[in-house]
DNA sequence: TATGAATGAGAATTCATTCAT
DNA sequence: AATGAATGAATTCTCATTCAT
């Protein structure tokens, strides 16, 4: 892939995940087009349809969060202290979007799953695996109650962090964190 | 109003919600309109236009809302009691429209409020306002911890209860509840 | 026709009139009912259709312009003086009403012309004719030029009380009637 | 602006003036899109909406009478003359459109007046402060009698040639003239 | 009979997507 | 390859007309 070509698709991947942020889901492409720099044809260039960007854009994200979390993983830290770490990093991610996309493959129903979707879908787990994993040790350390099931715990920790406007250390990050203890 | 329309407005009302629940804030008016039995002719003599029906469909969850909170405070429990009951009434409500009510509203920007948002707004305002009291109570009783505001408590209270398919005794409420004791 | 029925039918006649008169063609049948407080229904009781209820009107104002164009006839005065005399008559009535019925009538073809349109544009034929003859006699007198037909004259004629807002004694008659003279 | 750009919104406002003057103000956008042959997102993509769109036609009338009437004034004939070959302009003009336009933004009450009326309404203020100047001139000449305003003139004037079916030399035409002689 | 609620076809408008320049 | 113009299906909303109360 051509220098420029990879510098637009980058732009377009920022541009969209910073709009989308900031004013929804309504953002058309035209406008994401448009703040990028580029007409709607460039735009086309590179991802196929909507969807298809906006799953692109989910693993760049999931890409992002999956190497933050082996490197987290490879510092052989207790799993009490990779899930606060993981927290400072999440709530600076635009992790919500990634909920917005389950919800739509959802609602589509499971036959019409594009091949895109599959691979987020796919690398969502295997992310999700890890996280789990990295729970379970938590709570085998006994620093994570074992009152629930690590995917719950997984399934917890997304939604706070996910949530827009999560910040490390506000109230809801800090009553799940010690509602998590043992 | 006449008997029939009264049921007619009922259904739509009703209809909406579901659909709003089970396909996302993309329903169009014909979608609820068929699924109510009726023509989008209908909808719009009961209602101005979508916004209009989205917002008295806000009123009539915070209507019941505020009902059930002001009952259970008639009764005079404790207020951690309260939040306890509170949890298994709101999760079965469809709470969650309120919030993306409320980020369509911020999206257009203070000056463009209609005056069936600032309804909604100052009803919501109300039925806040009722539960940051029971927080309070619940704090001063010391049975929640008091780190934080009963803003903050409401907020994460809400942010459980209103995700969608939260069920009472799940994962994510117990440790909400858990966390926020004191 | 019992008295109360021909009293609403009147009373729609001339709301109708006024609406129309006043906010121009884009008037709905609902606001002419409402203004003239009764149903919807109650309109189509009386008509049969909004053509159907214009064309009536229409009916309604020729009636009328012919008693008046027949009374003056009447007095054997000369044409000139009738041709002065209707000027008074003329712009105190809505008869632009007249001319938008002629223009949607034309439109649809002669095909699709309706039984009540029929029966106004045979009596809007007559009183045309009357005119006609009261022109011709002017002419015949010596006071309107002889180069244009009757038919012109009373063109014109009507070009100039039927414009909306005309006045009697405006510029606009004023020059009509000047250049009309032999 | 594309050259090919430049030809579909000439050919979309030849093409509703067109439609406008034969089929009345009803005409739709579909129907004009169709009948420029074109799609109506085109017509949306050069014009904001329908009333941009007759505004957009409304200047572009206003902008050839205006050259029109520049260059007959910069011939420095009588300005009896110039109102006599301004009646062969005029009535080869679709000047209805500006009748039509003119009712349209009054009905909206002038604080709800567009951007685009507000400039239409500058520049017909400018043609008509021209063609009274004529008026004036013709007057002070001694040609157009003097017992009515020169702004009186011109809105007979185009009474005359802006009915629809005006032809120069016609009867209208002629009487006017005719009336407004000294 | 009077009323106004219900209907649905039709108009305006938006926006994802395609295609000519 | 990049651009943005063109497309048209889908959506919201209106209003003449019908029909249940």
């Amino acid at each position: 892939m051509r220098a420029d070509a990879r510098r637009n698709r980058d732009r377009i991947v920022q541009t969209a995940l910073d709009l989308l942020a900031e004013r929804g889901p309504g953002v058309s492409m035209e406008e994401i087009a448009r703040a990028a720099g580029l007409g709607v044809g460039t735009l086309y260039r590179h991802f196929p349809d909507r969807r298809g960007l906006l799953e692109e854009i989910g693993m760049d994200v999931l890409h992002r969060l999956r190497a933050e979390v082996r490197s987290l993983v490879g510092r052989e830290l207790p799993g009490w202290e990779v899930l606060n770490l993981l927290v400072g990093y999440c709530t600076g991610q635009p992790l919500a979007l990634l909920k917005s996309l389950a919800e739509d493959t959802a609602e589509d129903g499971a036959g019409t799953c594009t091949v895109g979707a599959r691979e987020r879908i796919e690398l969502q787990r295997e992310v999700t695996g890890l996280l789990e994993e990295i729970a379970g040790r938590a709570q085998r350390e006994g620093a994570v109650r074992g009152d629930i099931t690590p995917g719950e715990v997984i399934e917890l920790f997304s939604a706070t962090v996910c949530r827009p406007g999560a910040r490390p250390g506000d109230a809801m990050t800090r009553v799940m964190l010690d509602g998590l203890r043992a």
